[in-house]
DNA sequence: CGCATATATTCGGTTAAGCGTATATTGACC
DNA sequence: GGTCAATATACGCTTAACCGAATATATGCG
């Protein structure tokens, strides 16, 4: 858990996850405009922490934060949106602009 | 903050400094029964993140968590007694009955 | 000043994390 | 099966964190 916000585009993926619920690859590497590569290693270490769980729809992934996680983690990873990701604003305005972004089939 | 809590001897240290206020350098060394160079780096690294604040008093140096903090960091902190340290109790234990314990002239 | 205790720092070596680039997989569609 | 879009993985490299062991600093005291 502590590794998993160990890194800065880790903590930059889970403040979105945590303030939009569930975000598709693309989206993210819109989002925080980065390389695909990158944003897919980081998500591969989250999954791997058991931190998020991903869901097929068609060529997407998306991800969510994993359910039932233990209370201290939960109150770790809502810190995230409440100062302690400086870049969130602007990653959230790049994800509300991005174009092209998929239409979901189950929320 | 986040290179703060990465490490986990620096999460005992702090879940420790959290539930018990504030503590010297042997004292920590005796509860984690770790070097005491290992100790003094790790409280080095803390204190330079602005986590953590020395007082001197004779020889010995007492470390408590830094006042005014921002909010979700203190959130943070809070989490770590809570279940996020595992060691935490046998370290409260080898604390207690450490040999020797400093008196301290402050609170 | 000399010694003892508590703490801090230096040194060298090892390990692991993160990155960019390139390539492989997977699913949808014709 | 071929192709395209979305995502995942492999490779080589660089950098930085952590550690143990040894040594240095600092304070108190006689």
């Amino acid at each position: 858990m502590f590794d998993a916000v160990a890194d800065a585009t880790r903590r930059r993926i889970l403040a979105l996850l945590v303030s939009q619920g569930e975000l598709c690859v693309c989206e993210l590497t819109a989002a925080l405009d980065d390389s695909q590569p990158k944003i897919s290693r980081h998500l591969c270490v989250l999954k791997d922490a058991g931190v998020v769980v991903p869901r097929r729809e068609g060529t997407w992934m998306f991800y969510r934060l994993a359910a039932s996680l233990p209370a201290w983690a939960e109150a770790l990873l809502e810190t995230l949106p409440t100062g302690a990701v400086p870049e969130l604003k602007a990653d959230l305005k790049r994800l509300k602009t991005m174009a092209g972004r998929p239409e979901r089939c189950v929320a």
